[in-house]
DNA sequence: TGTAGTGGCTCTAGTCACTAGAGGTTCAAG
DNA sequence: CTTGAACCTCTAGTGACTAGAGCCACTACA
């Protein structure tokens, strides 16, 4: 048995965030002590460490729930979970995508500028200003 | 002059989010009419098109303001300006580097799974509980 | 057994960049 | 002059935490 700090200090995941994750149902509330401390055992850990993997991973609190969900029913069918994982998928792939047109306009942007002028000339500035500069789209 | 539903059409920037932006500093108030509706003339367009143009790059309202203060003194170093694109650029990069390597695993965690088999078995599931099966790092 | 100090408790409020809704007022077209 | 769309302010909610106040519990050492 461990307590919060312990649990914390093990997963990696900060003291108030596992009060949160508790508070919004990731994790079952664990046993406490006569003075009211929160102690956890092995399953504890275990299932927090699957919730901050999960976060890593950048699925969302609600996703997280439903794939506990399917965890505590072992028999029931494999799909949702594939589905939710497959769906974090092309939403990371859309984000990269986006990223990368937003990183390919900021190298030109600041390629125009050798920030030596003065901001009236300032080609960043001027960029923003006026989307005509632009590559395009965004 | 135009109203505040009018400018929020050329600029596909929603009403509620204008307002926002006068309220955070990034939009210099706007004349009145007598009933107290907000009116817009052409600096106030431009201003909210440079705002919104930050935005889609993901700048921050703190990064955009200080881009305002800088168009505000013509004759100050451009080096701000450029400093701050710049910044904005090593995060999207480091966006994108972050979000390749979560890519790489989700593929990795979705093609173990079919989707067909129970959830007892289920390689995603089983993934996100024990983080041995990872590629590594994240 | 006393006590010091670290760690724990709950609760509220703040972060960022909006978004939604209530409840009321103004404008422009017909 | 009336209708209805658009406007106004204000408050509260979003997601996933983070910070702080004010208090209580546990543990190690004297």
């Amino acid at each position: 048995m461990f307590s919060i700090g312990e649990l914390s200090k093990r997963t990696k995941v900060k003291v108030p965030t596992i009060r949160y994750y508790e508070e919004m149902g990731l994790l079952s509330e664990p046993e406490r002590t006569e003075g009211n401390q929160r102690r956890y055992d092995v399953a504890g850990l275990e299932r927090l460490s699957f919730v901050k993997h999960a976060r890593d991973l950048g699925f969302s609190i609600e996703a997280i729930s439903e794939l506990i969900e399917l965890q505590g029913h072992p028999d029931r069918s494999c799909q949702a979970a594939n589905d939710i994982a497959v769906s974090q998928l092309s939403e990371v792939r859309a984000k990269i995508k986006r990223l990368r047109a937003l990183e390919k306009e900021l190298v030109r942007i600041s390629k125009g500028c050798s920030g030596e002028g003065v901001s009236q000339d300032c080609y960043v500035l001027a960029s923003l200003a006026d989307h005509e500069l632009c590559g395009n789209e965004h």
